[in-house]
DNA sequence: CTATAGCCTG
DNA sequence: CAGGCTATAG
């Protein structure tokens, strides 16, 4: 194609039309369960399957597990199998069938074939799209686990002969008309739904589609092992759910029209229609496909919004009632470590300080009913309720959100006299006590943040372009961009994470690049073509032109502003974003960093941003986790992290600074939860093995949650500037 | 050869 | 936080 600025996107392309058509180039075996998508699909049975695929994270690096699952040591480098493992008990069932389905495609290979494989395709498609919070992560996972098992350090994979599979081919002429059929039959169906879809819904985050597109594709390819294939399964049935769920919501917003039989007619009452399409150039097939993306988003807006809100309306209510059973559970805990205290004259001077700064027993517990993180109302400082300073608190002058309720206030705690919590002596001296372990990462603690504002190439153009200074653009860009964040609003609640794992959709979001551009018109961001040139750093050439020359404002397919350079806001926002992600993919910071075009070199950096956040966030977390240790504490239920805690404020000073936001709740949790970790890690010794981290990051990656939708609104970025 | 994770440094 | 370096992976 044109601009294929490198092969991946033009694998993307390739990929894209292969799912769309559903072609081979994958092993047969593989390739035999996209017809048991179709069947899957279509039946109801998925209900039940759904809510079990729910789990967000669950499909995080393919092993991640509801979030009760959370405590689940891996501490081995058995993860995979574990991952594995757990797939296949939920898919278990559905094997057989798939089997049979299977079988059952094979046999209809030359007649029904064409109309069969269209309509698995086109449900392929919509299954693709229509999970947008699960199953797109699921899939996305599911490549993160192929490739991180071949990558994975520490753990010498086996699977690596896995790895190949999903090489392409080139591109393919008939490919390529079956493509352009598909394209512009799933285009026709959508149209039906323009007038039913709210204009205003329309997205720009289209790309995603794209994105899970691939995704998808990619993770049936890396079916072809036994074990790959059994997470496919799963993921197959996932999309079914979805298929089902979509279909469903579909359905009752639009006079219950079923899609699947309505894309199944419109495929065949379109077969004409396919033929013109058939000669459409590279240019005009761009064009079909930013047309397609386009619709698909508008009905795919509608529904996700929808069940996004369900679902977290249904995930507040479960985190109330586990916010309250681990406030009960504190409250034991504090009697119990009292006592002990009483017990223990000695070492008292040392624990009642430090420890119980660090590990605070929480007094009163912010048990209100935290209602979750995600969402959480702006009021709600629960998370930072102060227990005994409340009054006396002089009014600290913060930055107000006018706009953006979701930033609400910042806790009070931040502002709280050190006095009141008493610095842990780690924390300010850096003496540790009694440490007799190889304290190396906990000894240097970087805590000089604030140095360098990162961004040193920062040109008063993009800031502009950052805080959007020219009003006009800046508006309309700022509506859309709200309003298109219903769409972006899927990949939330499975925000596909990486830990120690190949960034997968480093590569595949590329994808979104590509086709951003190519619904842009080309002739405006001319990009040097990273692929193409030779180093990442694009050489002079490349790095100057994108750094600097191309560093001026750029306008996407919407007419915003863009910028391929990262200031210090997007720094700020970063760190905020760190306090619902650890181990965000590429793909996901690129939906969370609209303005910015991203390129090689800024995406590189913006991933580096996060590493740098979670070294930081680790080092707290052993520093503190051996001086818990070294202060005597000997279960880890112990450890308890409040908002009050040494811990948890060194964080919130290292990535809120200025409390800009609220911290969710479940920060503090995962906050806990690595602390503990790393306690029992400690505990058993397993610090002494090479990488005994590993396990512990896979854990934490685990528990990434969904970033609310504000955080890509340009206009929240602009408060954070004056905050 | 290119890319990422992780560790270390400045 | 950015750079540099190494090991690993494709």
């Amino acid at each position: 194609m044109v601009n294929i600025d490198q092969p991946v996107i033009a694998d993307s392309q390739i990929i894209l039309r292969e799912i769309l058509q559903n072609r081979e180039r994958i092993p047969l075996d593989t390739d035999l369960d996209k017809p048991s998508i179709m069947h899957d699909t279509t039946s109801v049975q998925m209900k039940t399957k759904e809510h079990e695929n729910i789990v967000p994270r669950n499909e995080l690096n393919g092993e991640h597990s509801t979030r009760s699952d959370r405590g689940s040591e891996m501490g081995s480098d058995e993860e995979s199998s574990i991952n594995d493992q757990s797939r296949i008990d939920e898919t278990d069932g559905d094997d057989s069938k798939s089997d049979a389905e299977d079988a059952r495609s094979t046999g209809m290979n030359s007649g029904d074939e064409t109309k069969e494989a269209k309509r698995a395709r086109v449900e392929n498609i919509l299954s693709s799209m229509s999970h947008p919070q699960y199953m797109d992560s699921e899939s996305m996972y599911a490549i993160n686990e192929v490739r991180r098992q071949k990558r994975k350090q520490t753990v010498p994979q086996q699977h690596d002969q896995a790895a190949k599979v999903r090489k392409l081919d080139g591109p393919h002429f008939e490919d390529d008309l079956w493509n352009l059929r598909q394209l512009s039959a799933v285009q026709n169906y959508f149209r039906q739904y323009d007038d039913s879809i709210p204009k205003h819904l329309n997205g720009f985050n289209g790309m995603d589609n794209i994105h899970r597109l691939h995704q998808t594709y990619f993770a049936n390819l890396s079916a072809r092992h036994a074990e790959e294939f059994q997470k496919e399964q799963q993921q197959l049935q996932n999309r079914a759910a979805a298929l089902g769920a979509f279909e469903r919501k579909v359905s009752s917003a639009n006079d219950h029209i079923n899609i699947a039989e309505h894309v199944r007619e419109t495929m065949n009452a379109n077969k004409g229609l396919s033929q013109g399409v058939a000669d459409l150039d590279d240019r005009e097939l761009n064009e079909l496909i930013a047309n397609l993306k386009s619709k698909i988003e508008e009905a795919v807006s509608v529904t996700v919004d929808k069940e996004l809100s369900r679902f977290f309306q249904k995930r507040n209510n479960n985190k109330t009632k586990e916010a309250k059973e681990n406030h009960e559970k504190n409250n034991k805990l504090e009697t119990k470590v009292e006592e002990k205290r009483a017990s223990e004259p000695e070492k008292k001077a040392t624990t009642d300080h430090s420890l119980s700064s660090i590990l605070q027993m929480p007094d009163r517990v912010n048990n209100n009913n935290s209602n979750n993180t995600s969402f959480r109302a702006p009021e709600r400082h629960s998370a930072f309720e102060l227990p005994k300073l409340g009054v006396g608190l002089p009014e600290i002058p913060r930055t107000p959100f006018p706009h953006h309720p979701p930033l609400g206030y910042p806790p009070l705690s931040f502002y709280l006299p050190t006095t009141l919590h008493p610095p842990s002596m780690y924390s300010c001296t850096g003496i540790p006590p009694e440490q007799t372990e190889a304290l190396s990462l906990v000894v240097n603690t970087p805590k000089k943040k604030r140095t360098k504002v990162t961004d040193t190439r920062l040109s008063p153009r993009a800031a502009r372009a950052l805080l959007h200074e020219n009003g006009t653009l800046g508006s309309v860009f700022e509506h859309e961009r709200a309003l298109s964040t219903s769409f972006g609003q899927m990949n939330p609640p499975c925000l596909p994470t990486s830990v120690a794992i190949p960034n997968p959709s480093l590569n595949h979001s590329d994808i979104l690049t590509y086709y951003k551009e190519q619904c842009n018109s080309p002739a405006d961001n001319d990009r040097p073509t990273p692929s193409s040139s030779t180093s990442p750093s694009e050489t002079g050439y490349g790095f100057m032109k994108s750094d600097y020359f191309n560093d001026s404002d750029v306008f996407d397919s919407h007419g915003k502003q863009t910028t391929d350079t990262l200031t210090p806001m997007h720094l700020r926002k970063a760190k905020l974003m760190f306090f619902y992600v650890r181990y965000p993919s590429s793909a996901i910071l690129k939906v969370y960093f609209p303005d910015v075009q991203f390129n090689k070199n800024n995406t590189a950096q913006l991933v580096k941003w996060f590493s740098n956040f979670r070294e930081f966030y680790y080092i707290q977390m052993e520093k503190y986790a051996r001086q818990a240790i070294a202060e005597g504490c000997k279960h880890a239920e112990e450890l308890v992290v409040t908002t009050d805690s040494e811990l948890y404020r060194v964080l919130n000073l290292h990535y809120n600074r200025n409390n800009q936001i609220d911290v969710p709740e479940n920060f503090r949790l995962t906050v806990q939860a690595t602390l503990r970790e790393f306690y029992l890690a400690i505990m058993s010794n397993k610090d002494a093995e090479p990488s005994w981290k590993k396990p512990i990051y896979k854990v934490i990656a685990r528990m990434d949650d969904a970033i609310p939708e504000y955080f890509k609104s340009p206009n929240w970025m602009d408060q954070l500037s004056d905050a």
